[in-house]
DNA sequence: TTGATTTCTTGTCATAAGGCAAGTCATAAC
DNA sequence: GTTATGACTTGCCTTATGACAAGAAATCAA
């Protein structure tokens, strides 16, 4: 039977502790976001880590000219929440948006010291989805450097084509480090070279 | 009086607990590595966190055409290693190597997780490093969207004009996302401009 | 010293992407 | 319904940067 969606998500980091593993799920509280909702804005203290279940959110932050620029986009079975604000207790560059009707689980930041204190296995496990999220983000931004603007929307295109059915032009566009004009061409191209034009 | 650089740098994070200060800095050992000496070799486990003294590193990997790409560079104080696979045991996708001669301090993968069991400020403290690091990559990526080549060529030589005369000019260029022959002719332009011509 | 290798510069040309503005289309507000 | 607003497309032109290749300068080896 499928259990909650807090416990498969933990369950297999501790599969021989089950009290364990009942201590942090239940600190892992259901929320909800409607669509377009600020789930963290720019200026104040992340205070809150999610567990996405269902739907679509976005990171964004301003860059020195005050244009937004999309710097992550998060799907369900991911982990949400902005490392350096959270853990350092200091104002966030970035804000958090709801791009559709989203589920989560959320615990605090005091609930989650505690309980990296007292469950040195969940201690570990921050970590590594900390430093696999840092891992992710130098892999992304590698492209960046290295693969034109096409290569890099096939390759968002790829790994989520749900996406694209509910995040913005715009968004997407400065997610790539392009202008919406240029997303707008490319696509074009891209549907037209992959026959995927309907 | 000046104590030694693994001293002076973890101090400010124990200013009560001697003891732990002790603890810590007797198991960063020194280590001295001879510039061009490649610290880590991409494929293999980073096993060592470093303490940079003096001298410079850069950090680099390979793009899918084989082309090298620098995704960092260390300078004198500044914390050198690998978080995914230091702490996940994974094969590195980067190698790190020494553009100058360097001393440093080093610790093993065990005994820095001994410290951190044994000791939950210095357990703190290493999330804190860990956090800072993954910040300031977003904060430098975040140019590659942003900014020209050139403003990122005049940021990093703002930052870090020292590094400008031990680095080589491809693996800056590498750095910045651009190619050495963009690079030789923005340094020109950007020298000009600020009359910095010799 | 000499030659070999690497690093950096410069020229010519091609191209990806941006800036701007007009136009279409869909959706929400009234 | 009509209008207003925002989302996306398209055209025209400019520009930053890349690709390639040749030459200059620096570094290293013998």
């Amino acid at each position: 039977m499928s259990a909650d969606f807090r416990h498969r998500f933990f369950a297999p980091f501790l599969p021989d502790a089950p009290e364990k593993l009942q201590a942090i799920t239940a600190h892992f509280e259901p929320v909800t976001f409607p669509r377009n909702a600020l789930i963290l804005e720019a200026g104040n203290v992340s205070n809150m880590y999610y567990l996405l279940e269902s739907g679509y959110l976005r990171a964004f932050t301003m860059d020195v000219e005050g244009n937004e620029v999309t710097t992550a986009f998060y799907c369900p079975g991911n982990v949400v929440f902005e490392p350096y604000s959270f853990f350092m207790r200091a104002p966030s560059d970035e804000s958090f948006q709801a791009i559709t009707d989203c589920t989560a689980y959320q615990v605090s930041f005091e609930q989650l010291n505690m309980l990296f204190h007292s469950i040195p296995e969940f201690r570990e496990l921050g970590r590594g989805i900390l430093v696999k999220e840092f891992a992710a983000y130098k892999k992304r931004t590698l492209a960046l450097i290295n693969r034109s603007a096409e290569e890099r929307y096939a390759a968002l295109f790829e790994n989520s084509r749900e996406l694209f059915q509910v995040a913005q032009l715009k968004h997407i566009a400065s997610y790539l480090g392009i202008t919406d004009t240029s997303l707008s061409r490319i696509r074009r191209e891209f549907l037209k070279k992959n026959d995927l034009i309907k």
